[in-house]
DNA sequence: TGTATTGATTCATAGACTGCACTAAACTGA
DNA sequence: TCAGTTTAGTGCAGTCTATGAATCAATACA
């Protein structure tokens, strides 16, 4: 999986101060006071080259949600044949919770990540469609996991029920002020509530 | 509610304008094809008028939106006081589901707005942002319609897991190229599935 | 070493969106 | 009917995101 040498080094090297720039300026200016250009300029690399590492200006933010989403699929995929289909799920999602917390934490850009998400609507938009994006992926492995069991439309409900129930109390939860602990604990509540559904 | 004489009524016909040479327009030749700038030249209008309606590009097909969630905010708020919280939910749902495929079947615009938000990352973000605006509001009339029984967290969970399963299930009915009354059954089936998460 | 990749740059351009000054038409009250 | 006010719409200049094309320069590899 480890791409060679210098070059892929040097390209994860810019790749990261384009982040690092972009968290700084953004915890410092707001999100819409940044432009590309000033993203560009404090990494000391060309406008130009910022979209050769990211499609649009919210993805600097994004970077690593789609590791998440390879965490619950293999969760799906790896399943003990007798667990129940309540299960899996419930562990799934807990895979991405966790995760989340457990590497974004330390950068402090989970932190960060989550107040712009709250009060960007561009970001929220994007993260969202992130998500839509990763319970097709989730709702076809499930699919997949209890072919017997599962229509296609019951399979996307629940994935969508889950991604939906997470995402929104998360939100809730940030917008009222909670800390790291009780965001993950309502996310779980969450996925318990839905779990509900599955008998 | 309803404001005076001429001047809002050639308002909305010049909004009225715009919406259906875009809607036309969107048809022809794809969304990304259709500059905003045509758009106001097919209406016979000015290209700064257009953002003078609508916020952006995208809006000017969901403008019929917030119609939908008020009648949901009604259904909760007119509770028969005996009624069971799922029996609301699933109520409030069904409105919007009834309403989405009363009135924007016949134009044919609901179609057009599946398809392209299926297609188009911008229309779906926005689209997205919209669900997740009505979630609150929804959250929190569901709240204030039973205090003792939800907390703010259950409470956004329960309705992010309704509109998420909905969601899901809608779009992944679309994409397998169901018709409008598969879809809606589909879209009841996922209300009904999480309905069975309370009890 | 010589050649092919490829990350990054520069230049040019499209297109979404905004601020501002302005016009003309529609409302208001006497 | 005639002032004065409001406001939908216009025109223009400008910002910012995003993309395409040509090119450079360093790395990889034969």
């Amino acid at each position: 999986m480890e791409k060679h040498g210098l070059r892929e080094r040097k390209k994860q090297r810019t790749r990261h101060a384009l982040i690092e720039a972009a968290v700084r300026l953004f915890e410092d200016q707001g999100y819409d006071q940044v432009t590309v250009a000033e993203i560009a300029d404090a990494a000391e690399v060309s406008p130009r080259t910022f979209f050769l590492h990211f499609p649009a200006k919210e993805d600097v933010l994004l970077a690593d949600a789609d590791l998440r989403v390879d965490l619950a699929l293999r969760a799906i995929a790896e399943r003990d044949p007798a667990e129940p289909l309540a299960g899996v799920l419930v562990r799934a999602m807990d895979q991405m919770i966790a995760h989340a917390w457990d590497s974004d934490l330390p950068t402090g850009l989970a932190a960060l990540r989550a107040r712009l998400a709250a009060s960007v609507p561009a970001l929220q938009a994007r993260l969202l469609q992130r998500y839509l994006t990763a319970q097709a992926d989730l709702a076809q492995a499930l699919l997949r996991a209890f072919p017997g069991r599962l229509d296609a439309i019951t399979a996307s409900a629940l994935v969508g029920a889950m991604v939906g129930a997470v995402g929104a109390a998360a939100l809730t939860a940030l917008r009222r002020g909670d800390g790291p602990d009780e965001v993950r604990d309502a996310m779980r509540q969450a996925t318990a509530l839905v779990a509900r559904s599955v008998t």
